[in-house]
DNA sequence: GCATTCGCCACAAACACGGTTACATTTACC
DNA sequence: GGTAAATGTAACCGTGTTTGTGGCGAATGC
């Protein structure tokens, strides 16, 4: 949803989108929307404004912003589950297990940030619209 | 969880341990270990003997199962979190997100699982015990 | 036959997440 | 300055997932 979201301010061409504009296009809440933008702001993606029309917008360009940037704004939890209970510390495995997972844990997750690091807003929005690429950053009409 | 109990499976050098033992290194409930087992067996990770001095003990080698292997196993949700909602049909953006999003997950994904095809439990178990690297499939005592 | 162990079921508790309502705050416009 | 529009945030509920727990049947070795 956060790429989503993202994905039409990047297609808005610089035109800002209220909370209740973004929902009906996701279909969800406003203030759901509104929860996911300010995760997002406060990552340094998006900014926003109060007031009559006001709304968010994107605080870099199309090209400066990946699917990483969404990913680190908008994950709460991590991709691999650790263990909740602490071993048995008279356990052998499992009194060093954490720290050489923690390692391998970490370069999996790095590896998966890193693909995803790959694909840029403009990239993604060029790839929703083949027909017509070079259009990508004109202002343009959403629907609802 | 399920890495720690096949690290003690790998550990224990081909001696199989019950669910009561496992569960009282992994500090959890012996059902909880039943369930991952399950999971591990359809795998086809470990196999698991009724009766006495039943137990389960590892399918393969320490040395042929991987950390993706385990992974694919026990993981039940996906690590990028899908939108729930189908997004409205009239939008642009949502209507062609979801293909292009799958692929862009779908690679993602698969750079996590490479990363973790990388280390074997055999690997595991000599990290954890360095000190003395050549006794990694020794019979060995487990504590608990 | 009996003790042991897995496999499976049902249920409760904890937790996360999205949806919803409500309200305070800011801001543009008249 | 007042009003409408919009964000920011808190509170609450329903849903779904996961773990913990007990119980019971089935298989199995002694």
């Amino acid at each position: 949803m956060g790429v989503h979201t993202l994905l039409l301010l990047a297609h808005s061409g610089g035109e800002s989108l209220t909370s209740s504009e973004i929902s009906s296009s996701t279909n969800t809440n406003p203030v759901v929307v509104r929860r996911l933008l300010c995760a997002l702001g406060k990552a340094g993606l998006v900014t926003t404004q109060k007031g009559p029309h006001g709304g968010a917008r994107l605080a870099h360009l199309p090209t400066e912003i990946t699917l990483r940037d969404v990913y680190r704004a908008v994950e709460t939890t991590e991709p691999l589950n650790r263990p909740r209970a602490i071993p048995n510390p008279k356990c052998p495995v499992g009194a060093r297990m954490a720290e050489v997972l923690n390692r391998i844990f970490a370069s999996a997750h790095h590896a998966l940030e890193d693909e995803l690091a790959r694909t840029s807003l403009a990239a993604f929005v060029q790839a929703l619209d083949p027909a017509e690429p070079e259009r990508k950053r004109k202002p343009r009409k959403l629907a609802a």
